[in-house]
DNA sequence: GTCTATAGATTGATAGAC
DNA sequence: GTCTATCAATCTATAGAC
């Protein structure tokens, strides 16, 4: 059956996409990681490019369902966010999205960097909504200006997952994740 | 001369380093850039990775060079890191040394992967020192955690790097770090 | 010190057999 | 649908003339 192959082959894109970013992954790598030959790939897609857009969007979509998940849950909204954020993580492979913002070719395709975009926007607003949720609560401060404070715990993560990758240690990641905390709860005692 | 041709060679590889990545950037490409033929490169550098080296280890003093600047003026400590982090930055340009962080072939090299670990561990170490000496001229609360905050406050840079150059916009770069400045300062009314 | 010429490998893609 | 063969272009590096 082609299904298979051609998931196959979204499988081996999106690892090294993950890994390897998409300047540095050639059709032939993922063709090795697949078990295909060069006939598959241009069979079920029109080039690396397309089918780099399928594993993008395959790993947005999760990325994306799995935090809104965590984030919509019965619990306290203060509990959501603190959860979501200690969420255990893959840290030293980085952010699946995140990282291919760092990848001009990739960026230059507006089909590739679409869903980049609209992931990491999308989990902003998400983050303001429950922010917003817990300042209705009463659990944060009324002053505290939810768009601002959900685009800087996104920037934490990412900015997170950049340290671990420098220091080759996730230690710097459950830092700043601790620093964010720390000063998103105090700042609540009001 | 032949220094001025090293340094052409060493400023293209330093632009191509922060525009393309390493992975990205061909010796092909940086030659044309400096006006420079294939034998110049090879005189003067072993291959593409030593260059590189140059490149990075350039880039990374100047930055931290500024940074030590600004952190160590005689302005209250609060003033002085409130102004490192509003300071203008070529946002969607990235990071010159975080963005480094996500390409694999460079930091599978030790010596191309050394100057950018250090650099932003001494910044996190600098930043740290500051908020302390905040805390005991009494300008941010005693509880604060320098270390955490001080990671946080990078993490949320080099964040708002990655989430500008996903939005096509310097905003979500100003948010977070207006963001954090918010918590940071509301968390210091004790 | 700088140049051009060249090398062998790899890139992304196409052709055509099966 | 999948395979192998092949393509022109590019990659990183070396050789050798000047």
């Amino acid at each position: 059956m082609s299904t298979d192959t051609a998931r196959r082959l979204v499988e081996s894109m999106r690892d090294l996409l993950w890994e390897r970013g998409y300047t540095g992954t050639s059709p032939k790598a993922v063709l090795q990681r697949a078990g295909a030959g060069q006939g598959s790939m241009y069979h079920h897609f029109a080039g690396k490019a397309d089918l780099a857009q399928s594993a993008i969007v395959e790993t947005a979509q999760e990325m994306r369902a799995k935090a809104d998940a965590e984030l919509s849950g019965p619990a306290p909204a203060v509990e959501r966010l603190t959860a979501y954020l200690r969420r255990e993580r893959d840290v030293l492979r980085g952010c699946p999205i995140g990282g291919l913002t760092q990848d001009a070719e990739l960026m230059a395709d507006p089909q590739l960097r679409a869903p980049v975009a609209e992931t990491l926007a999308w989990l902003r607003g998400r983050l303001a909504e429950v922010l917003g949720e817990a300042v209705a609560a009463g659990e944060l401060a009324p002053t505290l200006d939810a768009s601002a404070v959900a685009t800087t715990l996104v920037a934490t993560l990412q900015g997170g997952y950049v340290l671990a990758r420098a220091a080759g240690s996730r230690e710097p990641f459950d830092q700043a994740v601790a620093g964010v905390l720390g000063l998103l709860l105090s700042a609540s005692e009001h």
